[in-house]
DNA sequence: TGATAAAATAGTAATAGTTACTATTATTAA
DNA sequence: TTAATAATAGTAACTATTACTATTTTATCA
């Protein structure tokens, strides 16, 4: 793999932002690189992702958003403002081994997605 | 609402066969009644869910399937065959509770994905 | 350093799944 | 049976993403 200088700084948005989308990425580095193309952010972002530089954060009928935290965890999409928040949700392998447990079935991946009000949210209503 | 021939034709599908795609529910419908527009069977699927009458399953990255059994499961997406199979998940209610107490959020819905090996394809591996 | 090969890019076209629009048809209620 | 209104078929449009292609950038090595 060849370096690319806009594959560095569409690595360094996904690292330096929280969950963006490829159009945040690309609407974040447009500005100061006019001449960078949105398929180029979607290639990239594809190839990362490929190389477990960054994840992909595949949510039911919404677009697609990335993450450069690489350990396991959750997602909490939030109900008011729709933001993504990470969950540490420590009993998933438990999950994992009961469902293969109760079911019979092997278990290649477990995802949670939690629906729910986030912190902020929360504090304006209270 | 109106009845319409279409949409009985629609439920029934759904009813009677298992996590149908709106591409599905069209092909089967379509050979008998070969006037049946496929955005009649997408407006009809919205309004059935809306309704109550039939459920979205909604997978990340995937087309929606829609799903008879009103009752709440989680489901299995086989990585062989790639089929939707219904999980009886007991532990949900539970999940929720201490997912609300550890983070201090308010969880309004906790979906499960479970990718996999299928009761029958795993038959055939061994 | 300069030539060459390989990979990446920009810009655009194409795709999949789904929704929106509109003229026509079917259902319902009086 | 007519009038209203809801639903349909057929098509266009939309959104998120991928594919294509001519050009540019990067890496290699003589």
């Amino acid at each position: 793999m060849k370096y690319s200088k806009q594959r560095e700084l569409i690595k360094q948005t996904v690292l330096n932002s929280s969950h963006p989308t490829a159009e945040d990425v690309y609407l974040t580095l447009v500005e100061d690189n006019p001449q960078l193309s949105l398929g180029t952010v979607y290639r990239n972002l594809n190839t990362l992702c490929d190389k477990g530089v960054i994840k992909r954060v595949a949510i039911p009928n919404s677009k697609d958003y990335f993450d450069g935290i690489l350990s396991e965890h959750q997602h909490l999409i939030c109900d008011k403002c729709h933001n993504i928040f990470d969950l540490d949700v420590k009993a998933m392998d438990e999950l994992a081994d009961k469902i293969e447990k109760d079911q019979g079935i092997k278990v290649s991946s477990l995802q949670l997605f939690v629906k729910g009000v986030c912190h902020n949210c929360q504090k304006d209503i209270d």
